[in-house]
DNA sequence: TGAAAGACTTGTGAGAAGGCGT
DNA sequence: ACGCCTTCTCACAAGTCTTTCA
């Protein structure tokens, strides 16, 4: 028994600002909220019923195994079952890298399939695919507004002009305050000009010219009536349709994203070292296309060219793809939709992985408790970020190169992350994906406590730790995935967070229909739902900036309100009159009821418009709710799907609409 | 083994589209 | 029919995690 519960502590997490949005702007907001929390909902405590599954529909070929190459026979030898590892040391300096390993020979059930979604393994995706291969974006077409230099017009080629214009459209954005993007865009710049050219310093240069032509055009564009807007708009879907679709096993499906990343500048979130660089133009000798043997060869509008490289490899999904220009090792993929067929399969089989594990997890939380207490320092600093990943569901925190922003997840914590508060709270403080801030003050086990403090003290080597050393040292997230692989099939730690989301979801919703009253409207109803997602999505810290006219909006509902108060006096008055005067009082009443009825409503609008400034709930909708539980739940409640999902998650989630109503995670 | 390569999911924000009160 | 929000869609960045390479 996991007695465990004084330790469900979990989240005060709210939002917190946005950092980096405005760096030198002088960011004025509210930072209130103490240093420690109460349990605010949300934490799994008994792993719920096991649940009448919802059997999946028709699940794409599974064990037609191996045809191609590269599917190595498995050399399983069992790996003994040791539940959390004895690992070695590992030899890491302060925050560098550490270890990986090579999962090849330990993992290799005969469960060859069971993983729709995970191409590599050999398994085969599909077994025809034809497409029309991706869209370019239109040549550059200079216009050759000229930029000042010293206050001079100077004549720029087109290759000049071209880079010239990505900098002069971003004359307004915070960009310009970063002395990385202006430096990375020099450097690009100065390339593009030459050794000789007269420009020779970024800061002589005044792009205000090229910048208000393009304002200009754009509002041209505008204002063109709208049947010039319709032909334009009629036109280009035209020309983008027949990439819009392929055939894959001869069943038509949306492509995601079949247009070429136009050149421009790089925008990197936070503090990201290449900012400004500039991302070149792609052609088709960049571009390798995925198609299905014997399929007609997509076209392309650059005749001396040919795609670099053409391959049919039926173990992957994607369509086409290409090498970044700035990094070189990352890749562009062209995919295809939500919609598809390996998608939805992916989908379900990430959900139904994370309810793997909710089978799991009583035992997966009784082995890590009792890790705490491990002589095994790896042991015991995997028990304590397992605990973590599971009570907060952080993201695993992988090791970053130097040319990346600097954010962290659990497995790359640094010491100054998690401030100990005395008796029995941490106060966690990151950067973590997309540099968002993640600030959470939480209620931890006891030992925990003890844990963490003592290795925020001294790392493996008896030596002190410095603020910026890693938290955990003994190991990072793939040596955790190495871990919870054998725990269960196919488990690594991104499950926890899928899990923790879904689980969340269905618990409060199960809760709040156990106190549902009679007579309870649509609205109100799915003003329920969307506070169990709120807290799904702050659990997940899923968070997006205020609305650039939030304050103003705020202030006109406040005088909307005050309106409707004024009224609410007159009316007020004239009961009284009419009281006095013995008059009919009826309709006078229904008056006031409804004017109160009506400041209440906007009270509601603006209490949730507030509540929500900061929190994003869609994130968690599309990646993290298992669909099934909001099916089923509209079902139970008989509210209407549209009220829950839009078109395209209505869409995205076709694959579970058959769930039954009682159906739970 | 550890790093690199490769493939796929998750995430935010901007701009377009849609809806609503006037 | 218009201006103002809200919502939706898209772009593409930034993660995760597995497989391959040397």
């Amino acid at each position: 028994m996991s007695d465990s519960d004084d330790d469900k502590p979990l989240a005060s997490r709210r939002a917190a600002p946005i950092p980096s949005k405005k760096p030198s702007a002088p960011v004025t907001i509210a930072e209130p909220k103490p240093a420690t929390s109460k349990p605010a909902s949300a934490r799994p405590t008994s792993a719920p019923r096991p649940q009448p599954v919802a059997k999946r529909p028709a699940a794409r070929d599974d064990d037609d195994d191996d045809d191609e190459g590269s599917g190595s026979p498995s050399s399983s030898d069992a790996d003994s079952d040791v539940p959390l590892s004895q690992r070695p040391r590992k030899s890491s300096s302060a925050g560098q890298k550490r270890q990986r390993t090579n999962g090849n020979s330990s993992q290799r059930s005969t469960r060859a399939s069971s993983e729709p979604g995970r191409s590599k393994n050999g398994q085969i995706m599909w077994k025809t695919l034809s497409h029309n291969g991706v869209l370019f974006p239109p040549e550059y077409e200079p216009h050759n507004v000229k930029m000042l230099y010293d206050g001079k017009p100077i004549d720029l080629t087109p290759e000049q002009e071209e880079v010239a214009s990505m900098f002069a459209i971003m004359k307004e954005t915070d960009y310009m305050n970063k002395p990385t993007f202006l430096k990375n865009f020099w450097e690009g710049f100065k390339e593009v000009l030459g050794p000789s050219h007269v420009i020779k310093n970024l800061e002589k240069c005044d792009f205000t010219p090229m910048y208000d032509h393009f304002m200009a055009e754009r509002e041209k564009k505008k204002a063109e009536p709208k049947e010039v807007k319709q032909r334009m708009k009629e036109e280009k879907e035209a020309a983008e349709a027949k990439y819009k679709k392929a055939l894959v096993d001869g069943k038509p499906e949306d492509v995601g994203n079949f247009r070429v990343e136009p050149p421009g500048l790089f925008r990197g979130r936070g503090e990201h070292p290449r900012m400004g660089k500039i991302k070149k133009r792609v052609y088709p000798r960049d571009i390798t296309i995925n198609i299905g043997r014997g399929e007609p060869i997509p076209q392309h509008p650059y005749p001396g060219q040919s795609w670099k490289e053409v391959r049919h490899d039926q173990t992957v999904t994607w369509l086409a793809f290409w090498k970044d220009t700035i990094s070189e090792k990352e890749y562009k993929y062209v995919f295809l939709g939500a919609t598809s067929t390996f998608k939805a399969d992916s989908d379900l089989a990430k959900y139904e992985k994370a309810r793997k594990l909710k089978d799991l997890i009583v035992d997966i939380r009784k082995n890590y408790e009792a890790d705490w207490d491990s002589s095994d320092k790896t042991k015991r600093q995997m028990a304590v970020a397992l605990y973590f990943l599971d009570k907060l569901a952080l993201r695993a925190g992988h090791e970053k190169d130097e040319d990346e922003a600097d954010t962290v997840g659990c497995c790359t914590l640094k010491c100054e992350n998690v401030e100990m508060i005395p008796p029995k709270h941490i106060k966690f403080d990151f950067l973590g994906k997309d540099s968002i801030k993640y600030e959470n003050t939480v209620e931890v086990h006891p030992k925990v406590f003890l844990n963490v403090e003592k290795f925020k003290t001294i790392d493996s080597q008896g030596k002190r730790k410095e603020p910026t050393s890693q938290l955990f040292e003994t190991f990072d997230a793939t040596d955790l995935n190495k871990e919870l692989k054998r725990i269960m099939d196919g488990l690594s730690v991104k499950v926890f967070r899928t899990y923790n989301a879904s689980i969340t979801l269905d618990k409060l919703l199960i809760e709040q229909e156990a106190v549902r009253r009679d007579g309870m409207t649509t609205e109100e109803k799915k003003v329920d739902y969307d506070k169990a997602n709120k807290e799904v999505a702050i659990l997940c810290n899923h968070q997006r900036a205020v609305s650039k006219g939030h304050g103003d909006q705020m202030i006109k509902l406040q005088a909307v309100i005050a309106e409707l108060n004024k009224e609410l006096d007159e009316l007020s008055k004239e009961l009284k009159k009419a009281k006095s005067e013995k008059n009919d009082l009826t309709s006078i009443l229904k008056k006031i009821e409804k004017k109160k009825e009506q400041i209440g409503k906007k009270e509601l609008q603006i209490n949730a418009k507030e509540d929500l400034k900061t929190v994003a709930l869609g994130t968690s909708k599309i990646n993290y709710m298992d669909p099934r539980i909001s099916i089923a739940w509209c079902k139970r409640n008989e509210v209407p799907l549209e009220k829950v999902f839009n078109k395209s998650l209505l869409a995205k989630f076709n694959w579970a609409m058959e769930v039954e109503p009682e159906f739970r995670f």
